[in-house]
DNA sequence: CTGAAAGCGCTTACAG
DNA sequence: CTGAAAGCGCTTACAG
């Protein structure tokens, strides 16, 4: 059974097939009677333009290509869950893809959203560089990038305030009386890993606290690299008393490797995250994060890309800020450290 | 400027555009020689068919739609990486929709991917009923459920075996001693937890236990849900030894309240999950549950609907087995308890 | 206020 | 093997 098109309710309100388009897309010349018509009519046959036969004429498909490193990370699905809200809003659709860090796959994504002529891109926390934005950049469509990890001056992007965050994080464990607080990092060469030490680096200079470069160490972001950096961590003559993480999966994987030694959180020593996942308040201790507003940030990202497209100079590059949690994963230092 | 067409093609190639669609479509009427030409020429000029065009003539789009209440929900997260992977391989797009188990916003995903004429919808464990699986297949697209709880005897589906995953759980509970086994639902009405339900009393009956009803309390799905029920289990002059619950996050919670009651999982309280996600191995203790394979259940609900769509008589209702996952939430009930 | 016509970028019988 | 023609379902100047 075909699905009825505008000439199908044209005979049906006998007139012509323009005028229905009129009539339904809410021009003002037709007669509002007319246009009363022959939108009951639509209705009564469960009548649905062809969005592809409109974007065939207008040139607009109304439709986002979203690419994620992987949707089951919990950060990007609290984003695409923002901008997907967001883009029902306007009527857009969003196509999903998943780019798994691999190359090949990177490149069939934009060669579907270049065959799909979406309107605008959306990266999200891209690990993987330049290149692909480059190559992103030649389908000719704004894209935002969000938490890229190489932001191009050329390209619209909403990024937390790594710098900032990371500085209330470390300044909350100096106000707490540490002075021994380490940091586990993401693994090299990526952006926001530069920033967030950069603001524990900040922190501390302020507080005149010496900077010893044993307490830097590398995870990679997942709960292994948390674990690992912090038996490093612990195995060191002069162990920290606090241990601010690159993100709460790391923190994670750091809490966890803590316990393993007999060592308690936060009795023992501290530990900070950030991002605030779902988990962080479930973790034992609750964890003490900074708190990413993740859907707000999609949200964002998507009015920005929609600010684009109505060609209204937008803010290129937006920076949100990181809000500090407080739980229970933070406590002052032994009295004897 | 205008993304090149077929016609840019065919005058770069001096052939008509008949021919270069036929030769980029690997069409074997076209010379060898000349299909090779004008690829490279179409490749050189990075030309891009557009799907809208083609699915007009065509009647396909190459697109599925893809509904899931929120894609922040883990669950949810996993099966959509699933079905995203599946649909790359065979060069589909999906189309993601959160319904927010919003009932407007559900009419409105529907109309949707009706204007965007998605080739099939897969479902993925919608809460709301009968009436909306019955407005989505209105749409007279090929309708695949995963996990949905109002299943429709004309709609095809992939489902975890609840029955006998949570026999074994229950079982699993069984074998290590206990006696007095507790199960907190879901919230009432809703079909995996009738289920789940159903494998817990098997596994008692099996055993000969009794089945207490004081025993069976509901939560929501969620830790809040979960605590709450928990409390009411403490609550009660016979203390259950373990804990059955309807899903991980219900777990969660559980253990938390036990645990702010001063007991210890597993020592006082056994405490088994369901759904396996990201967060069961890192809660503490790390949580038995039974692992639901959500990838895969994604892949299967996507291959499912590829047959439907080949019109290769599939099998209407796919069954995926549970996987009981022990780790240190469970254990031996107390000597004298 | 309404209609006839052209055209968006493809695919696919129909001829040759 | 190749081309001219029709048509998919819309929108939108152009006439009236």
């Amino acid at each position: 059974m075909r699905r009825s098109s505008i000439k199908d309710i044209a005979r049906l309100a006998n007139v012509s097939h323009s005028t229905v388009s009129r009539a339904l897309s809410g021009s003002t010349l037709i007669s509002p009677e007319t246009v009363q018509r022959i939108r009951r009519i639509a209705e009564d046959s469960g009548y649905r333009p062809s969005a592809a036969a409109r974007s065939l004429v207008t040139s607009r498909t109304a439709t986002i290509g979203v690419v994620v490193t992987s949707i089951a990370d919990p950060f990007a699905a609290e984003v695409v869950l923002g901008i997907e809200d967001a883009a029902n809003d306007c009527n857009y659709s969003v196509i999903l893809a998943n780019s798994c860090a691999q190359p090949e796959r990177e490149v069939r994504v934009v060669r579907a959203f270049e065959e799909r002529r979406v309107d605008g891109i959306i990266v999200t926390s891209s690990r993987v560089g330049a290149v692909y934005v480059e190559m992103l950049s030649q389908t000719r469509v704004p894209i935002v990038l969000l938490n890229n990890q190489h932001p191009s001056e050329v390209m619209h992007s909403v990024m937390i305030d790594n710098l900032s965050a990371s500085q209330k994080a470390t300044r909350h464990l100096i106000d707490l009386g540490h002075r021994r607080i380490a940091y586990v990092g993401d693994r090299f060469g990526c952006q926001s890993d530069t920033e967030r030490f950069g603001g524990y680096r900040a922190a501390l200079d302020l507080a005149y606290l010496p900077f010893q470069p044993e307490y830097v160490v590398h995870g990679s972001g997942n709960p292994e690299g948390g674990a690992a950096a912090a038996e490093t961590l612990l195995s060191l003559p002069s162990q920290p008393t606090a241990i601010f993480c690159y993100n709460d999966m790391t923190a994670l994987g750091a809490m966890r490797a803590i316990a393993a030694r007999g060592l308690s959180v936060p009795s023992d020593i501290s530990v900070v995250g950030f991002d605030d996942l779902f988990f962080a308040q479930y973790s034992t201790p609750p964890l003490t994060t900074v708190r990413q507003p993740m859907r707000e940030m999609g949200r964002l990202a998507l009015d920005t890309l929609m600010k684009l497209l109505a060609e209204d100079g937008s803010q290129p590059n937006i920076k949100v800020p990181g809000e500090l949690i407080v739980r229970h994963s933070t406590a002052p230092p032994k009295e004897n450290t």
